[in-house]
DNA sequence: TGCTATAGTAAAGGCGGTTGTCTAGCCCAG
DNA sequence: CTGGGCTAGACAACCGCCTTTACTATAGCA
């Protein structure tokens, strides 16, 4: 009881909080699904790679893509996709090879190895949703993916 | 061109992936919600204080609370606890004061100034799901919530 | 008087990135 | 064909937000 009034106006915002925040939601279950699709890639045989690795996956071309082109599309910095590529690559999964258009680019590629990743995690991926959809019903999944869709394209909330 | 087959096969895996997983979306619109909440805490004259800490906020009774119990109420471990409340206190929003109950046992507790934090987090809370439930309506934010919470809570999917 | 269980701390490490800085190659203007 | 600015990528350091592993101190029962 250091000061009653502070302490009394404390226990509305206190009592409103709780109700969780979006941000610690989203974040929660994410940790949530991440966790579970590692372990069914660990399952199938690919140990040394987590999630953060599926967000180079699905935006590889077949015939090769620069790191910056990953980065834009993944959302992130070319640094940190450098490094996602440098880890994926030293476990054999892509290759990078020389750009014949560009001698500053890099393309990088999928192996053979990389294309049964990419196979495995595709099924995973619909391991994982269906398990979802059986709990919440495929609408609200549909529903749900689309929100976080707005929200990342959007901005949502301005600023 | 390493072997047609493969990657002819893959081209639909690719495709399909495209359609970004649920993990992904999750994680993306966390980082959006989360860049967003920072800068506001940061405006409002919370420097050195990230989103991390409103996780232990909310769950701070008026008498204090036990790490242990934080822990537990915030979903992760009691020294990963331990260094939230840690940092809050050094920068002198809690305090730590001994249970009298229990020798063992320490007790968290805001300060002023960890109420004024509680406070401006609230309204930054407030101000980002207003932004939130325009860009989306409210009865989708209300959805979305309610989503994030079964899949918290349930672990939807099994396994 | 021990035994075990619990509260918390300490140290290290891991994941998933960021920022900052650098070089090598590109390309346009003059 | 040269200089200046821009882009692709690499390298290194760091950070946020935890986790695991190992430990100490107290509690509390038999």
């Amino acid at each position: 009881m250091p000061q009653p009034s502070a302490a009394e106006a404390g226990e509305e915002q206190i009592r409103e909080l709780r109700e969780q925040h979006i941000g610690r939601l989203l974040l929660q279950a994410q940790r949530a699904y991440n966790a579970r699709a590692i372990s069914m890639l660990h399952e199938r045989g690919h140990r040394g790679l987590t999630l953060a690795h599926t967000a180079l996956l699905p935006h590889l071309d077949l015939e090769g893509t620069r790191i910056t082109t990953l980065a834009e599309r993944a959302g992130m910095t070319k640094q940190g996709m450098g490094q996602l590529v440098s880890e994926l690559e030293r476990q054999g999964y892509v290759v990078r090879v020389a750009d014949p258009t560009d001698a500053r680019a890099v393309l990088v590629r999928f192996t053979d190895a990389g294309w049964q990743f990419l196979r495995d995690a595709h099924a995973v991926k619909r391991e994982l949703e269906a398990g979802y959809a059986s709990v919440l019903g495929s609408e609200r999944l549909d529903a749900l993916r689309e929100t976080l869709q707005e929200i990342v394209e959007g901005g949502a909330g301005g600023a």
